[in-house]
DNA sequence: ACAGATTACCTCAGCGCTAAGGTAAATGGC
DNA sequence: GCCATTTACCTTAGCGCTGAGGTAATCTGT
């Protein structure tokens, strides 16, 4: 049974069979998977009035343990995103009351950004709930072939991101 | 050499070793490589003056072979976005005079869109450049991994979206 | 033949992000 | 000690997308 991305090639392949495109397998299914695995995530945040920005701040804070407080430049480097972006999530989430901002004190210029009670109780409650679908999404796979599966998207990243990516 | 997932990895199990957080080893590294391969592709097409959605357009309609027409409805299928996406992305095309609407003559609710001569001229110039750097993103990988890796994340994709995905 | 359901496409408000740029504080060379 | 550079964070315009909803044409059962 062919699935959408082989459809595709055999497209390319008959309109431009000049071009190898053999890596859109692997590209094209990166990309869709990570789509649908997005949209699944989604589901559980919502259930939790949450959105994937904001558990993803959340989450950061409380892997990081005791206080439970970075700055947003540590908070923009675990995101991925502009600086401009996490300015906007801190924003949201102090004015529902689930981050605060203080003062840095060892540096003029920066902040800090602290769980507050209720964001800690947030994340906690949602997390059984985030961690159970993302073994739900892998059920199709053994053990052995999700070692082997992260091995190998271990070394892309190092491979595009430069090491400690 | 610990990656950012490792690390991710390791504060959990500090934090909450009651959470077989396992998963993601897996899901973390695909949302994160999926991000740095959509930065490296989106280079390649600002060199020819598009984005990633333009191209996606661009290219579902070179492929499906002449007369390179499809409707707006197969676009939106083969891009996974909604309906609205795909008419703001005709838009810009058509206005960009690189693909055209015509009239379904099979259904008078419907329209046909089709590449224009400029648009197909574009996208074959784009292609080469972009395969090619579909090809650099997976250098790491040898042949065998790039196989395997294919198999596994179309388990995944079919696991998640039914078949046909 | 015809009403109700469905399908195709478009409209638009709202959202989160980026990119560019601004302010203020810290750093480093001399 | 001072000035130029760098760093930290915020601001804002603009972009593409979603989700809700509208119109018009087609299909379906009776």
């Amino acid at each position: 049974m062919a699935d959408h991305v082989d459809r595709v090639l055999e497209q390319w392949h008959a309109e431009r069979p000049d071009l190898d495109v053999s890596p859109m397998a692997v590209i094209g299914r990166l990309s869709r998977l990570s789509a649908l695995v997005d949209t699944e995530l989604r589901r559980t945040f919502a259930r939790h009035d949450l959105d994937r920005a904001s558990f993803d701040v959340l989450a950061t804070l409380r892997r990081s343990g005791p206080p439970y407080r970075l700055t947003p430049t540590e908070l923009m480097r675990s995101a991925m995103v502009t600086s401009g972006a996490i300015t906007q999530r801190l924003d949201k989430l102090e004015a529902r009351g689930l981050v605060e901002r203080t003062p840095n004190e060892a540096d003029g210029r920066g902040v800090r950004v602290a769980l507050t009670d209720a964001g800690g109780e947030l994340i906690d409650r949602v997390l059984p709930d985030h961690v159970e679908t993302e073994h739900r999404i892998l059920g199709a796979l053994g053990a052995g072939e999700r070692e082997e599966l992260a091995a190998t998207l271990r070394t892309l990243l190092e491979s595009l991101g430069g090491p400690g990516s």
